[in-house]
DNA sequence: GCGGCATTAAT
DNA sequence: TTAATGCCG
């Protein structure tokens, strides 16, 4: 083992605490512990800490294999993973150190809002016991708090994020070696409890995920490499294909830290210079193509640690009074992929077989949504989150909040996108659909994104009955646009009455914080019987607040029983009319050319001009001196949710300023609202 | 070379 | 819808 950098060796035990950074290579803790001298590896597995967002159950299926996994690498090095059952991370933390005389605790980095209240908590208490706790970034390219604009604000669009991102003065951090050996501190005294990550049922559902997954660290690079030398130079060409096969497959290796992204950048990089010197065009375009679905995960982490409510609330404040459409029907039409447009339908039902989207066609699901049926957002983005392979907190508020028009740089809230055009945009062929919609299969594919046209000899011929075997659509787009021009200028008038209430003082508060009654989660949905969606929508409930989860830290409820087991039955039932997944058994692992399913990166990932960074080759020896070790992304709530008090704790003495001192309004809504405000007057103009 | 028209894609 | 790009006369 290295001479002990931190204190000799020897002597010293350190926990390293796993969490989503379950790798071996690149993992800057893990390395902190080696170093330091004898190390106990840790995992807790404390699921009811995430409240609403429990685990769903393929990503639970995810974590025990790639748990699994980083198991046995560590047992080749020398020690094995400690495992906890547990309700409180901390407390588990505390009894491990106990049981093995450890005196130091090296963790990663997170960056979604539990983690940030729960990794202070962490540093707060074991540190008050004499431990020394460090904790380092292994998630980004950059911590949020180095990326400021001028001013030291933190940015708020994501291109001017993701310019300075590529034109930082130092590089993102070198990914590093895996240890050579590990020592492993005494645990006799500290046993690992059994893990439960699916029950029988799910079992039986997850069975056929390992035909087409590899988790784990060392299958991630495999991945990695395996894309990066082969689909990614085409990517740029490919990637809007529903059925292209040129994806990263990356996504959950991502979400687990299986993979570090500053390898992935590095890498990269590699290529593009490569192909910035062979003068190839559609390599390069695809590696910045790529990089930036990169960087739109770097941002939701950017995002989630400024604003640390961007799952449940959205950024733009007048958002708060759209109209919500609160229909059970549409969303468990949603959900059953029979919304009568094609290519919703069959995107739904491949979520449903198998955890994945291409991410296309999660923004073609989503918007529909959001915007067709005007069902809360985060309704969608809790379905995503029970039933994705990948599914990231953070990445998906980002998502659904940019569909929902609750960003700054979001795509227009009126704006409706027509699944029929989409339909021939991203699957020109109609393959897509045929694969997951079997009761279109014969569909020619002039009428298979719009069977509502189609002549009534060529349906018969197909064998389709709209209304019987496939509905028809749930909602007239025409319609919807209509009502989606009612409810923006409904929210507009609300949100410009709650502004004049507050400006006479006669109200308060009613712009930031959680005083809407909450529409119920849809737990109270999620079981309802299997009526059939109507299509009138005149009786339609509303409700004029946005919806709101039980706060997650106070909430230890498990939504996902009735979730998963209504996904279950549903999935079952899908069985029959869906074909029994062609893509498991094309996807050979290792052969890159089975890929026929599309593993995008983070999700939304979309095309973008970046600028061309041919300075990158030389800066690329600029290495910055890490501030690591003692910086904690820290957010503490308060009992109101609008006044979250957003902390950095600096052991550092690098630095002396808090975060809060350096970003003074980022917590508050103050920005948001000044380009709510600007966004008002802008549409209002319009609309006049 | 330039203006007009079509195409494309948007975080 | 709009802005940027590309093609063609």
């Amino acid at each position: 083992m290295s001479s002990g950098v931190v204190s000799g060796g020897g002597g010293t035990t350190s926990i390293v605490w796993f969490r989503r950074d379950l790798r071996i290579e690149d993992n800057p803790a893990l390395a902190a512990g080696v170093r330091a001298g004898t190390v106990v590896p840790l995992f807790i597995w404390a699921p009811e800490e995430e409240g609403h967002y429990y685990p769903g159950r393929v990503s639970r299926w995810w974590l025990k294999q790639s748990l699994a996994h980083l198991d046995s690498s560590l047992k080749s090095l020398g020690t094995s993973l400690i495992t906890k059952r547990s309700t409180d991370s901390v407390s588990s933390l505390i009894d491990v150190v106990k049981s093995t005389g450890a005196t130091h605790l090296f963790f990663n980095h997170l960056y979604d809002p539990l983690s940030l209240v729960r990794d202070r908590r962490a540093k707060e208490i074991l540190t008050d016991q004499g431990i020394i706790v460090r904790s380092f970034n292994a998630d980004l390219l950059y911590e949020p708090w180095d990326v400021n604009d001028d001013h030291g604000h933190p940015f708020t669009t994501f291109t001017e994020f993701w310019n300075k991102c590529l034109n930082m003065p130092y590089d993102p951090a070198a990914p590093t070696l895996p240890p050579k050996r590990i020592i492993s501190g005494d645990v006799s005294q500290c046993s690992s409890d059994k893990l439960i990550f699916e029950n029988e049922t799910e079992k039986g559902s997850n069975a056929l995920l390992a035909r087409a997954w590899s988790p784990g660290w060392s299958n991630a690079d495999k991945a990695l490499t395996a894309f990066i030398s082969g689909p990614l130079i085409e990517y740029s060409v490919n990637h809007r294909k529903a059925d292209s096969a040129t994806t990263s497959f990356l996504s959950p290796h991502l979400h687990f830290g299986e993979v570090s992204v500053r390898k992935v950048f590095h890498l990269l990089r590699i290529k593009q210079i490569l192909w910035a010197n062979e003068g190839n065009t559609t390599g390069e375009e695809s590696v910045n193509l790529f990089l930036k679905s990169i960087g739109l995960r770097e941002y939701s982490r950017y995002i989630s640690f400024n604003y640390p409510y961007t799952h449940e609330k959205p950024l733009l404040g007048h958002l708060k009074f759209f109209p919500w459409v609160v229909d059970e029907n549409y969303f468990k039409a949603w959900r059953l992929g029979r919304t009568g447009y094609p290519l919703v339908d069959a995107g739904m039902r491949e979520l449903w077989a198998t955890g994945w989207l291409h991410d296309r066609i999660r923004v073609v699901v989503s918007s529909f949504f959001v915007k067709v049926l005007q069902l809360p957002w985060r309704w969608g983005m809790k379905y995503f989150w029970d039933t994705l392979l990948d599914a990231d907190l953070e990445s998906d508020a980002l998502g659904w909040q940019y569909i929902s028009g609750t960003l700054p740089d979001a795509r227009a809230l009126d704006r409706i996108d027509n699944p029929q055009f989409e339909g021939y945009r991203f699957d020109p062929d109609g393959e897509y659909v045929r694969r997951w919609l079997p009761e279109l299969a014969r569909l020619p594919t002039e009428w298979v994104h719009h069977p509502w046209n189609a002549p009534e000899p060529v349906l018969q011929a197909a064998g389709v009955e709209l209304g019987m075997n496939y509905p028809l659509p749930i909602v007239e787009i025409d319609s919807a646009k209509d009502r989606l021009q009612q409810s923006v200028a409904e929210m507009w008038q609300l949100e410009a009455a709650s502004r004049a209430a507050i400006e006479n003082g006669t109200e308060e508060g009613l712009g930031d914080s959680s005083d809407s009654a909450p529409i119920a989660f849809p737990q109270d949905i999620m079981d309802v019987d299997h009526e059939p969606a109507r299509n009138d929508t005149t009786s339609i409930p509303r409700r004029h607040q946005d919806q709101m989860v039980p706060s997650m830290t106070s909430s230890f409820l498990k939504v996902s029983d009735e979730s998963s087991s209504e996904h279950r039955e549903s999935a079952e039932n899908s069985r029959q009319e869906v074909p029994q997944e062609p893509l498991r058994e094309t996807l050979n692992q290792g052969s890159p050319h089975a890929f026929r399913q599309n593993n995008s990166p983070p999700q939304f990932n979309i095309n973008m001009g970046l600028h061309n960074f041919e300075d990158v080759a030389e800066s690329s020896s600029i290495s910055r001196s890490s501030k690591d070790g003692g910086v904690v992304p820290i957010w503490c709530p308060s009992s109101s949710s609008s006044s979250e008090q957003f902390v950095v704790e600096e052991n550092d003495t690098e630095s002396s300023s808090s975060y809060l001192q350096r970003h003074p309004q980022s917590n508050e809504l103050i920005d948001w609202r000044r380009l709510s405000q600007a966004r008002t007057k802008k549409l209002g103009d319009r609309a006049s």
